[in-house]
DNA sequence: GTAATACTTGGAGTTAACTCAAAGTCAAGA
DNA sequence: TCTTGACTTTGAGTTAACTCCAAGTATTAC
């Protein structure tokens, strides 16, 4: 796949796809003979999973090192289920804060429904 | 409550306390007659919201939209709740997205945990 | 009253994560 | 072969959300 057709797949812009295996967020992707993209499927996982991760709010820099350490060899595993334990930590608090303040939104839409409702506000 | 208490209560620096005044996040905070912000029980309503919402991800620029409705008066009820809503369903959406990064996070990590349990990789 | 400290503003600087532009190279069709 | 359009890189520009700085004013301690 060329990189438009990836960029086309995913809803991704060609130069996002580009900017990830340039700062190292991704391995470098199969090119041919002329030096163009062509994305295998290995190299189409780690797009998917690149975008996975950030569309949950992952540092781009933590996925840099992730792929860092793949690079180095089995020798970081350890060191790679670490990083990764930390970010589902740092996933856990983010799901909290976001349920926190859905219950805080939910708690104002009720009070304008309701004022909407009764045509008078009576509020806390 | 001076600006430095308020930094304090909230874990939040002074200059993000006056610029989320100043760009219209938070109403104008009360004052002394030198001209020194005293935060009364209102103020730090309205600090505690902003930062509740930041903190879920939601765009200051959003925020300063409610700000400016709340000024306008109770007409605006029913644009609040629409913004309101709007929000609420970003929320869950960012939601789901945060599930599946960390069902996929969850994926990995145990692969990661038995590859370190048995000495070996089976990969996918 | 004066020194020290905390506050004020306006505006410039920073960071993360893209996003765009320019100038050149590659590949497919007439 | 020539043209057209997609591809390449390097490097600069943009956006959101702060963050810092300088110069000046207010408040508090002595």
């Amino acid at each position: 796949m060329t990189v438009k057709e990836v960029s086309e797949k995913y809803k991704i812009t060609q130069d996002t796809l580009r900017y990830y295996e340039r700062v190292g967020m991704i391995p470098e992707v199969t090119r041919t003979s002329g030096g163009i993209r062509s994305y295998q499927q290995k190299d189409l996982d780690w797009v998917e999973l690149a975008i996975c991760m950030r569309s949950a709010g992952l540092p781009v820099e933590v996925m840099i090192q992730y792929v860092q350490l793949c690079k180095e060899g089995e020798s970081t595993i350890p060191a790679r289920l670490e990083l990764l334990q930390k970010q589902r930590e740092a996933l856990h608090m983010q799901r909290e804060q976001l349920d926190t303040t859905l219950d805080r939104l939910n708690y104002k839409i009720k009070k304008y429904e309701k004022a909407i409702d009764t045509g008078k506000l009576n509020w806390d």
